[in-house]
DNA sequence: TATTGTTATACTCTATAACTATA
DNA sequence: TATAGTTATAGAGTATAACAATA
């Protein structure tokens, strides 16, 4: 998918002079674009043995510790049933462990096993070094700038 | 500057005391979780009538003016099959317009309707409004910040 | 022959509905 | 009855292979 053409059309051209105070587009158009963008990259070329769906749960469970199927389901705004399946392939995948709740027959307990956890390890070393190759052609006081965005962007989005 | 180092599991999370000198996560890793988590919010909190791939290519086509069925779908990396589909969809529901080529008859032209137009618009008009919200909640300064940084990334990004 | 586009078919991820087991 | 999880089935989006039309 690419999303390179999502800008206002005023703000995409540079534009017939507006009667507006700003010439840069719209804060919120560019990190639109850029977000947009950059996560369709790091998604694509940094390219893993598991799909995002299941990458995220997995990521999940290494970070959160044991998860219920339902748990990972809230979590990743899923149905139950697409849940069981994407639990599922990371079984089979070797990735996580599924041993039943020791109080509630009911539910499951989903586990990361060693090869999850390295996996999530890999992937994430992967996007970072993807990223770095892009950060390092931007000049220190640039990079500064994006540090600081990259905090205040990662509270604003904070669940 | 954070932006050397590597990410650990540990970057992740307020993390067990290291005998580190950073206390800040590094770079990389804010700006792939910030990204990734507002992207995936971007796509699903601004839902549409259109699903992301079909409104990339309406975008494209609305942005650059007609294309054809190969120049879509290697713009959007996918192979000419499910680009058929995709402009199928975007045709029954009356976004676009599939016409002849003038000139080669192997080739269809595809175009925008006023209501693809339409569309692209107003999608672009709540995704930057749901932004918006997020940005309202920061200070003058950090949301500077961002504008900045959002200019940097999107011309780091750019292809 | 090479290129553009389509049709046929299959796989993955998502969903809803219905079922089982347990609380 | 309510909850957790699964199975059955279907729809969207992707792919490869094979085909038709045109250059």
């Amino acid at each position: 998918m690419s999303y390179a053409n999502e800008m206002t059309i005023a703000a995409e051209s540079p534009a017939p002079a507006q009667h507006r105070p700003e010439r840069r587009p719209d804060l919120a158009t560019n990190l639109r674009i850029a977000t947009l963008r950059l996560s369709r990259r790091l998604r694509n070329e940094s390219s893993s043995e598991v799909s995002e769906a299941q990458y995220s749960v997995l990521a999940a469970v290494v970070h959160n510790g044991p998860l219920t199927p339902k748990q990972l389901a809230d979590r990743e705004r899923v149905q139950p049933p697409s849940m069981t399946r994407t639990v599922a392939a990371l079984e089979d995948a070797g990735y996580v462990a599924r041993t039943p709740h020791p109080e509630d027959g009911r539910q499951v307990v989903v586990t990361a096993t060693d090869a999850g956890r390295d996996l999530v390890k890999e992937i994430k070393r992967r996007r970072n070094a993807w990223l770095n190759k892009g950060l390092a052609r931007l000049t220190p006081a640039e990079r500064e700038v994006v540090a600081e965005a990259a905090v205040i962007l990662r509270r604003m989005v904070e669940e």
